[in-house]
DNA sequence: GGAAAACCCGCAAACGTTTGCGGAGGTTTT
DNA sequence: AAAACCTCCGCAAACGTTTGCGGGTTTTCC
């Protein structure tokens, strides 16, 4: 027993699906009493409408689809939160799909998603992604295109991402006027734009304050396993560093995980200061203080630039992120 | 300019849309020289299918969908990476719903599922849903229907989740083996069916071992506020306690902070055992032991369900959860 | 009372694809 | 040489919905 259809309730009422059709949808030319009706032998027969008859007729859509990398724990909970709220204001619901960090996954998601005639697309890049050509390859300007947190430059679609840079500034600003003077910084993989746009701001703000001392070790870590030594050999020789400042969540766990081990107190004996997706600060003790991204207005900004700008004039959108002031960084003097 | 059809491909060679169509799909009725020429003149025109047309013709789907109330930090990505896997080994996509944790948009995703004609859905439920009429009222057992993580009790439907009751069981039979005999444990709101679960478990496996002492205390918590004053009233009056079990990643964090505050060493002073969903026990120091629920395996038992279980008779499968030796537990004597 | 509105509904084509059937042309079989 | 067969393709209907147009019936207005 298949679905009822439209010609069915025709058919039970001995009108035309014309009549039925314009019934459902409280189109003024159908009268009260024949609506109501059609709503009654609609309940009885339990009909649905069939989204994909209607869409191909109507050659409208009213689904956006995202795609990510994978859903990790941090950013990308907040990031399908703020997608998902901003999307129904506009009455448009949301399916997510998962490329695995895949280019060939990627693509083949890019190409159903034209398939499927979606209203639009929300991409996050892959970590294979070198270049965007693939992009215009299979939508052929056919389709919008919102890139968002992973990006590369591109002056073909418009881009959301973070405020990396003035983060990174923000934490160093937010050390010295703590008054900490002797810092180490820790940094990811520099192969990454973040970990060179977080790095530049840290640096610019040292630069900025005169009374910065020279005391400044950076670190950058390629391989997260190493971590721990090097942090050890700088710690032990280097007793007088007063705080700490970890550019990611990652970094954040595995210093934090050193420190206790070397039974330092936090943040009697040393600060501890992160960027951060906003989860792993409040899982360690004591709480950390972060400079926050917020994958939530990142997908909020992304929805309506989708659906707003559909010139050729593609926007680059920066989402800046806000301190969150916690228990482990302390006034030094 | 709007998307090339088969219409414009057969125009453009002389040929019959029927044609096309066969040349497309690799018909055996068409010459390779004429699949040749149709293939060329779709790369040249960019052609891409209509999926909404070709299913609505051929009336099958190959996207599942999967609703859940919320992507979290800790089960869900997990899950539907094992749901994703699953899938893509049938040739079919996954598209992701969430419902806000909100029963009216779990029956209007369903809803949207069936107007869709998805080939079927995997649903996580609602805190707010307390039964499942609705799924019945809405689908009418056109669209199959497989419940997993949270579900309710039901004949209707297969449902896939957590061995709770046994995970329960083996903690107290761990702590047990490793010489522990006072235990505190901590359990969630009593509300819930796992909560009931986890502790039956628990329990069972107290009464099993005639060598336990009857100094097991057994804490419920319902509001995750009153834990600290709670937990901080029962360690100082009970000095002998040497092992803490948390039912799930939420106690445990709060757990292990005021265990820091008290300035508790792990394992040394007390030991610490959870279940968990996988990444707090890697935040927290020391990594703590715990029983882990894959939530990859629900995806891929619960993709597998939906697609060969067509039949009436719906299973009720639950996956085991397996013990992860960390360093928060040590042996007693 | 006649004309003009207003109201209500049906006809039929269209969206893009698929597929059963049939048939023209050529090759092989008897 | 007729029959049987194979190859390759077109015709047309169908999936379920929407919508421009047109027309019949009732109401309104001067």
């Amino acid at each position: 027993m298949s679905r009822a259809t439209i010609k069915d309730l025709a058919k039970k009422l001995g009108v035309s699906p014309s009549t039925i059709s314009r019934a459902l949808s409280d189109h003024p030319d159908i009268s009260e009493n024949m609506k109501e009706k059609v709503r009654l032998v609609a309940e009885e027969l339990n009909y649905t409408k069939n989204r994909r008859a209607s869409g191909l007729r109507k050659n409208e859509s009213n689904i956006i689809a995202l795609i990510i990398p994978e859903i990790n724990m941090f950013f990308m909970p907040e990031l399908i939160y703020g997608v998902n709220l901003e999307a129904e204001k506009s009455g448009l619901s949301v399916a997510i799909f998962q490329s695995d960090n895949s280019l060939e996954k990627e693509k083949e998601l890019l190409k159903y998603c034209l398939e499927m005639s979606f209203c639009g697309v929300l991409l996050c890049l892959s970590v294979e992604t070198k270049n965007l050509s693939h992009i215009d390859k299979i939508t052929k300007k056919e389709m919008p295109v919102v890139l968002l947190d992973k990006v590369l430059n591109t002056q073909n679609y418009s881009t959301i991402t973070i405020e990396d840079e003035l983060a990174g500034y923000q934490a160093a600003e937010y050390l010295h006027q703590k008054g900490h003077s002797s810092i180490l910084s820790i940094f990811g993989n520099p192969d990454l734009s973040i970990t060179n746009l977080r790095k530049d701001g840290f640096n610019k703000a040292l630069q900025n304050y005169t009374d910065f001392p020279s005391k400044h070790i950076s670190l950058e870590i390629e391989n997260i396993l190493s971590l721990d030594s090097e942090l050890e050999t700088i710690l032990t020789s280097n007793k007088n560093i007063s705080a700490i400042f970890c550019m990611s969540d990652e970094l954040l766990v595995n210093t934090h995980h050193l420190l206790m081990r070397m039974e330092y107190k936090i943040p009697e004996q040393i600060s501890l200061l992160s960027i951060s997706d906003g989860f792993v600060p409040y899982y360690l003790y004591p709480n950390i203080s972060h400079l926050h991204h917020s994958g939530f207005e990142v997908g909020v900004v992304a929805v309506n630039e989708l659906l707003e700008n559909q010139t050729d004039n593609p926007n680059h959108i920066k989402v800046k992120t806000k301190l969150f002031e916690m228990e482990s960084v302390k006034e030094f003097y």
